[in-house]
DNA sequence: CTTGCCTTGTCGAGCGTTTTACCGGATGAA
DNA sequence: TTCATCCGGTAAAACGCTCGACAAGGCAAG
């Protein structure tokens, strides 16, 4: 089979290689009439311009690598859904495709980061996939390539970024709780990432310092992955460390599931003996029994809001970027007031 | 910024621009000691040839492309995530990237399926994306282009696929509940994919044909998204069609979440007073409260086999692909024995 | 000393676009 | 009439790599 070209639809529709090309870019210069003549044949027969002869001669991928973090079902988490959503909704809305990567140990140690917009495979990168130990990242500080965190972010490194507020969150979280009257409390932090440790310090510095009498928070780790399994393991050390405990804090939606269950487990009821409370306000949220109280992340926009700023960085409209977006209490059945007596 | 090509790596090793060429394909014409001095230039540089340039002169973008739904809040369907981390794990291996796309209205409408193929943007498809409706599809039987529907198929048209086998699943999930006793089910289908109908056509089948005795099945559909929502509201239909029914099959986990919820509502006992089965084993299946039994669709594997073949397509190995993978049967605490007097 | 073959490296013609000059003709003002 | 300007289109030089054809040199066999 062979492949038709532009130089075939020159030939065809009587005009020069160039003007083919103009036609296809929709470049001002060409008239109305010669434009139509000319998409007469491309429709004729279905050309579409070969890409790679195109990103040569115009420098430019028209793609934008996006890497997520390499969880075991990682998808699962609608925390990541609903970024790429927004990204993608942006994306192709300005004529970008998208080139998913997930950051495996093999995606670090060949630096396919560098390589991918070295190679001008895409021209430019959002980064979902950012933990603690991330340094690797550094590489990025003062680079020529676009690059940008998503709802992550590193102190002490010049690294752009678009996240949620996550210190906001942890004070309308703790203003919840302590308002309800809980002094103490349970804390599951994700602390294998700078946005985990902010919502844990921040939490803890307002129950620390709440007007009506500061609260005894404990606070164990859930886990690498943030998962119901984790949050199940570190209620059951929680409640062994603390076993006067009337409210537990998860630093997301997925392990205060995990902490729900493990009531359910030890026949203890929410939120009528432990309040249970979230973070992001996952669809399931809403779903599960009683519905779980939780801080409403929007991760389509910060999604979007990211793409953005991705693409102004590209094009020079900005030179960095450090957005937080802002985020809402959701309350449902999983809190209640602190049971009488405790 | 001056971008390094091929042939400042030539000159500066001494080298012609095939020799690099060549040593950067790690073609076996080239000595050792050669290959060193020519790496040792690269490394210093770290240089990355020009994607598209390989690409125009190679004739291959070594990328793939892979289309998913359009549901709204679509990852946070594990049903996905397993697939398209089954996808990347073997696409990586073989020096393949993963172009993303979601099936949107505009993603439909402006061909972009046919123009990703044609203008060389991916060098193959695999379509996760497919429901009854997806006519448009037949362009690619008989199409010069590879093409691969994951999980998914079209009875009638000639579109290559690899799929769980829907209809063991049912069978499987039939003779659970028959065994039980359960004699008068209800269905939460899904009809707007073909795998979908073929598992409620098997579904109908088995218990029209138990031995020891027909079951009386009632099914209703569980909407476009097959989620939690639709699940419920499915539920809520058929107790009001049938108050008598002793189980509710779900055609995916997410609608017997949503089942399960619907119970918990109306105070109905779950598996004492109606028994709830899903399909497809998502990691939360075993963290709700009893725990989901359900039917294991390993769809992890459904992702390396439906990579695996669409490469072996793209390679010529194979002409076509139509493979079903096997299903299990996961008992936990959802399902029970039919209580007795009903 | 030929001849032929093998090994290793080089030449150079593409690959299919974009984009910068440039050009011819029409238009309009002086 | 002349000259500057504009308009619509074209020629051709990149863009950075791959790969088939070819060449040089070494070596073994006759």
């Amino acid at each position: 089979m062979k492949r038709r070209t532009i130089k075939d639809i020159a030939k065809e529709s009587g005009f020069s290689l160039s003007t083919v090309s103009l036609v296809l870019n929709n470049h001002p210069r060409i008239s109305q009439s010669t434009r139509d003549r000319v998409m007469e044949v491309v429709r004729k027969y279905d050309f579409h311009p070969n890409s790679a002869a195109r990103g040569l001669a115009s420098k430019s991928s028209r793609t934008l690598s996006v890497v997520i973090p390499n969880l075991s079902r990682v998808f699962s988490d609608i925390y990541l859904g609903e970024i790429i959503s927004g990204i993608y909704e942006r994306a192709t809305s300005q004529g970008y495709k998208i080139l998913l990567d997930i950051a495996t140990a093999q995606f670090i140690e060949s630096q396919e980061y560098s390589k991918l917009l070295a190679s001008r495979r895409a021209d430019g990168m959002l980064f979902i996939a950012s933990d603690i130990h991330a340094d690797y990242l550094h590489v990025f500080e003062d680079s020529p390539y676009p690059f940008l965190l998503v709802n992550h972010l590193f102190p002490g490194k010049r690294l752009n970024y678009v996240a949620v507020d996550y210190a906001s969150s942890a004070r309308l979280a703790a203003e919840h709780l302590l308002g309800l009257g809980h002094r103490r409390i349970g804390l599951i932090a994700g602390t294998n990432t700078h946005t985990g440790l902010i919502f844990r310090d921040e939490f803890l510095r307002a129950c620390k310092s709440w007007p009506a009498g500061a609260a005894d928070v404990t606070w164990v780790d859930g886990g690498e992955e943030w998962s119901q399994r984790g949050g199940y393991a570190a209620t059951a050390k929680l409640m062994d460390l603390k076993p006067g405990l009337t409210a537990i804090m998860a630093a997301n939606d997925r392990m205060a599931l995990g902490a729900m269950r493990w009531m359910v487990d030890h026949h203890l009821e929410v939120p009528e003996d432990v309040s249970v409370m979230g973070v992001d306000d996952i669809q399931i949220a809403a779903y599960v029994n009683p519905g779980l109280s939780t801080i409403r992340h929007d991760l389509y926009q910060v999604g979007i809001e990211a793409c953005n700023r991705l693409l102004q960085l590209m094009n020079g409209q900005i030179k960095e970027c450090s957005d937080l977006l802002p985020t809402s209490l959701v309350v449902r059945g999983s809190t209640g007031r602190v049971p009488s007596g405790k």
